[in-house]
DNA sequence: ATGGCCATGTAACGTGTTACATGATTTC
DNA sequence: GAAATCATGTAACACGTTACATGGCCAT
């Protein structure tokens, strides 16, 4: 039930069209809440016919760009869900699956795959440090920022500390393995 | 894809039935890739299908247990699937698109669900150093295991690594809010 | 023999993925 | 004005979720 939820809150951020969304989902939202151009459209759609966004002109679509924005309904849709309790979904790591198999195998070694893996953690943190750097300097440990500037640090930092957690994880599990 | 490898996995540990399956899917296994026992049945049904397991007796079925195996086609399966390079998974959490939510709404407090799911986070964390402490005594830094359980190990450290760190970050990120 | 539980399964629907199609705009 | 590119969209299917149904087994 997040996408159109990632949507919403996308489009309050800066009204615009379906593919400049698709594009956001590529990185920012995106980041924790990907999503395809199809599914962005397929979403958009059912927005605009629940009547929680509209989009500038309502014509004959193909191919002319649609500018989106969020109505009031939409807001209040947001903001309801934002404050259900829910419960953190289950993690799913196809790596993980693939452990287990190669200890049930025993013929498999996945020491490539995790080192490869541990390059796209590694490319993934220095892209969120980045942004910290860019976007948000001296927000961690200061004080005197607004609770927007806040929220938003807070999300890229739970992606920094996952990555982080991930690749000193990764480091270990490798050295033991290497050690046997 | 990972759903008939981790059952396949799970079959090799140990040959059993759909709802023993369902059940091991609650935990260990189900740590790292959640599944109901109808996404099992009806995966089950693809692998006896395509000859990766077979069943104890193929008779009606309604009712009465089917006990499952691995076939030769199935460990091979699984062995090939398990060395093709992966892209890791875009991360999914809801809370970070409720978080980016409250950010450009400006009337939601999610401190409420944060200490909620730190609650259940911590709890989860107990469970894996719980597991850790009856099954891998002296693995963490000790030396001369065997490779299959310095693997079923890592993961295992894997999930108290990332919980260990989800709960630091939200530490923090209260911490920063109630600041404010 | 009935009521409750367990294992297996069906059905319907929502979400995510992949491949492809169409109209507009730009570029040469 | 043909080719390339962009924005929007369709179609088909795989995967995940929720609600419910059926047959067997067990305890009373």
């Amino acid at each position: 039930m997040s996408l159109p939820h990632a949507i919403l809150t996308s489009l309050l951020e800066k009204p615009c069209s379906g593919a400049e969304l698709a594009r956001r989902f590529e990185k920012s939202i995106g980041y924790f809440w990907s999503a395809t151009h199809q599914q962005i459209y397929r979403e958009l759609a059912k927005l605009e016919e629940a009547g929680l966004v509209a989009a500038s002109d309502r014509e004959s679509t193909r191919g002319r760009q649609r500018h989106f924005a969020v109505l009031p309904a939409g807001r209040e849709g947001l903001e309801r869900w934002s404050l259900q309790e829910q419960a953190p979904r289950p993690m799913r790591d196809e790596l993980m699956v693939r452990l287990r198999a190669a200890a049930v195998l025993g013929t498999v070694d996945l020491r490539g795959e995790l080192v490869r893996h541990m390059a796209l953690h590694r490319a993934q943190l220095d892209v969120y440090r980045e942004i910290e750097h860019k976007d948000f300097p001296g927000v961690r440990g200061g004080s005197g920022h607004d609770a927007s500037t806040l929220l938003q640090h807070a999300v890229l930092a739970a992606g920094i500390s996952f990555e982080a957690a991930w690749l000193a994880w990764a480091e270990d599990a490798l050295a033991a393995l290497d050690r046997n």
